[in-house]
DNA sequence: GAAATGACAGACC
DNA sequence: GGGTCTGCCATTT
């Protein structure tokens, strides 16, 4: 019981996104201590049956949302977040980068 | 057991 | 800003 599953980790880095910001996957897992394991967080995201698990905040390293546009979760997942306060255009986010500057602030300059 | 697939990331042009 | 290529990891066929 060293440590918890890498699924319940990435989990539970993902509901640690505060409301009104947004991550993308590589900084999730690298958050969940899995540095390199963005498509684990990916296939988590997809299997996932949280309905409290905020995966609308999880996008791109581009900052762009991670399905295509005019997709259902691409339009969801786009509404929610502007429902937040967070800006999107045409699929892209504003904010990542601002958000990585806080990140450190938020989160902890232990990196 | 190898090849293909996927809600990806970083480097390069 | 945008397109291409490679690397990585887990699951599925």
């Amino acid at each position: 019981m060293s440590e918890p599953n890498a699924e319940t980790r990435i989990l539970h880095a993902i509901r640690a996104i505060p409301r009104g910001q947004v991550a993308g996957y590589g900084e999730v897992a690298r958050r969940a201590g899995l540095p390199g394991r963005a498509r684990l967080v990916a296939r988590i995201l997809g299997q996932n049956e949280d309905p409290d698990l905020p995966w609308h905040r999880v996008l791109r390293s581009d900052g762009r949302i991670a399905f295509p546009e005019g997709s259902r979760g691409w339009r969801e997942q786009s509404q929610r977040l502007r429902a937040e306060g967070v800006r999107v255009e045409k699929g892209r986010v504003r904010g990542l980068k601002a958000a990585r500057d806080l990140d450190e602030v938020l989160w902890g300059p232990s990196r």
